[in-house]
DNA sequence: CGGGCGGCCGAAAAGGTTTTCAGAAACGTA
DNA sequence: TACGTTTCTGAAAACCTTTTCGGCCGCCCG
């Protein structure tokens, strides 16, 4: 049986077509259409049916030919495996998705070349804006003040304080879980964390740090235990730290998954969690927080909601309205069964 | 300090710049640039030079509507959260990153109305092909068959069989799980899986039970285990499998989340793996398998090689060899420590 | 020396749309 | 009736590039 699709422009069908169908010029056609004033009404109508029947849909290249606006924007990731970049493309494409924007995908590998490569191929295809997401929380160098269109970089923040940048909240996330630790009436927390190298386990144990000195509380087992981000360290830390002070009644991981490790050997030990001792997580990554045994009490860093901010400020640049500096989002709290109050 | 806006500066420099600082014409310009042979060598140096200088790049727009070709093409995935339309999307837009086609990314996020919409967008847009990856390896309805461009489905394929559909080989997977249990010496396999509801679960057992029926062997707990896609249900499912059946020296799980809650009730229970029991998962996610004590064997369904078969056979349909049914991708084992010969 | 030919270049059309501006039609006013 | 005004429509330019085709020039051959 056939069915003609209604959705389905066949053959290119142009605005030549629909105005001859409906009796009038081109120029009236598009008018009709766009819903320009000066077009009777019943002339009106009556090019819309045509272009229903034909089911016309305009050619957005000739149109941002002529308009100088291509209505995309370039999305441009340097690590499209690393679980962070996927849910901020997820949250900007979300906020463009909507409206009549379209997004363009580039993975340039963490490679520089590749980068420029791309940035070349989205400049000629005349995107009106970019959004730049990096693979690590560290600063990148600017792709340049001299582009003709504005740009937005996300997670990681440009050299270059002229450019706007919007960066998750390590500090804040830091303090948020020593807080949420101390509101469970715990005195004796400690801190495992991942790679000293990486900005944000710096960030993450300051944060920390700091809401304890508020409560002048020292960090249980004497100091951060900086390592790496794996469940492995996070298990080899905790049999460690179990041993230099047996009491600790509480403790703030790095990265969920070395909160996974924690767990692990608290089980071992026939620790209980969280009566004995509570733990608390970072990043969210429900894969693993919430399959946890307990399920994980975690920080979520809104990365979604980074990336929808993203295209917001980006969306404000392209309508004339630049931002500069590095803006912080911050993460949330997400409580789940490895912490609770004492008693 | 004040700086100039930076969405202000460079106006977009055209061809006919180019041909003006280079005293030709802009026929002559286009033709130097594009390899023309009708262009003498010292005039193409010059109109070279003159680019470059002015750093020009085409406008792809105009390009695309004299050509009749965008150069692009779209990626419509219907879940962008899922784990497994990433890696796909990974290696399609690999695959075209190298040459001169760009990618648009749409997230229909489950929902039909979205997907018309943004395939609307598409077309209207004049992409040159577009892939559509699902969320689940089940059917799904196909976008028909009268579009004006060529069509490849990947992971989920279309209830179409004029399409081309690209889909993961679970049957082949599960066999190739069970065979490699058995070159290990193992005899008495067990089999614990997900959602029985999924065709994915469904398939990798029925490899798992031929590659046993070749053998003449019978599956131990007698039955496949089909649960849910979770740590509980693995660790759930491997403490009956336990008391009904004692001696099983091999375990298949049919995810890693499930083999991860298999591995972890086995080391609770004294049990040594791989010395006493084996255990191999499925997918290879690297944060479960590589994390996991010990590492996990697993099948890895190469996602991403998908992805970008899906490109090949798009770029091939758009060159005017347009394929169709179903094409199945093999996987691959990955080798880690949780499976070892016996002795 | 004239005609033919090959090499090189430029004018112009084409692609599909938006926008400007002039003109036509209809209507009201003097 | 003549004229101004309002309302609507269409011709044409513009956006930027590619491609066709005709023209010019110098050269070779007869």
């Amino acid at each position: 049986m056939e069915t003609t699709n209604p959705t389905a422009p066949n053959r290119a069908v142009t605005l030549r077509d629909v105005a001859r169908l409906a009796g009038v010029s081109v120029a009236t056609a598009s008018k009709a259409l766009n819903g320009q004033p000066q077009v009777r009404a019943e002339t009106r109508a009556r090019v819309v049916r045509a272009a229903e029947q034909l089911s016309f849909s305009p050619n957005t290249l000739a149109q941002g030919l002529i308009t100088q606006r291509s209505g995309t924007v370039g999305l441009l990731t340097s690590d499209l495996e690393g679980r962070f970049s996927i849910p901020i493309l997820m949250g900007a494409e979300d906020a463009f998705g909507s409206d009549q924007t379209s997004v363009f995908l580039c993975d340039a590998r963490g490679d520089a070349i590749r980068e420029k490569h791309h940035l070349r191929a989205l400049l000629s295809r005349r995107v009106d804006g970019l959004i730049v997401v990096g693979a690590r929380p560290d600063t990148r160098p600017s792709l340049g003040r001299d582009l003709p269109v504005p740009v937005v970089y996300a997670y990681s923040p440009s050299d270059d304080p002229a450019d706007l940048s919007l960066v998750t909240d390590n500090v804040g996330g830091g303090r948020m879980a020593v807080d949420h630790l101390i509101r469970c009436g715990r005195r004796r927390i400690a801190h495992i964390t991942g790679d000293p190298g990486y900005g944000a386990a710096q960030d993450r144990a300051r944060g920390a740090l700091g809401r304890l000195s508020e409560e002048n509380l020292e960090l249980a087992g004497g100091e951060v235990w900086f390592g790496m981000w794996s469940e492995a360290w996070g298990r080899g830390a905790t049999r460690m730290l179990l041993e230099r002070c047996p009491d600790v009644d509480a403790i703030f991981a790095g990265s969920d998954e070395i909160a996974r490790g924690v767990l692990d050997v608290l089980h071992e030990e026939r620790i209980d969690v969280p009566s004995q001792v509570a733990v608390i997580g970072f990043d969210n990554w429900t894969i693993l927080a919430a399959n946890a045994r307990p399920p994980l009490t975690t920080v979520d860093l809104n990365l979604e909601q980074l990336g929808r901010i993203a295209a917001q400020r980006l969306s404000a640049a392209m309508d004339g309205t630049p931002g500069s500096g590095v803006e912080t989002i911050p993460g949330r709290l997400v409580t789940r069964e490895s912490t609770a109050p004492l008693r």
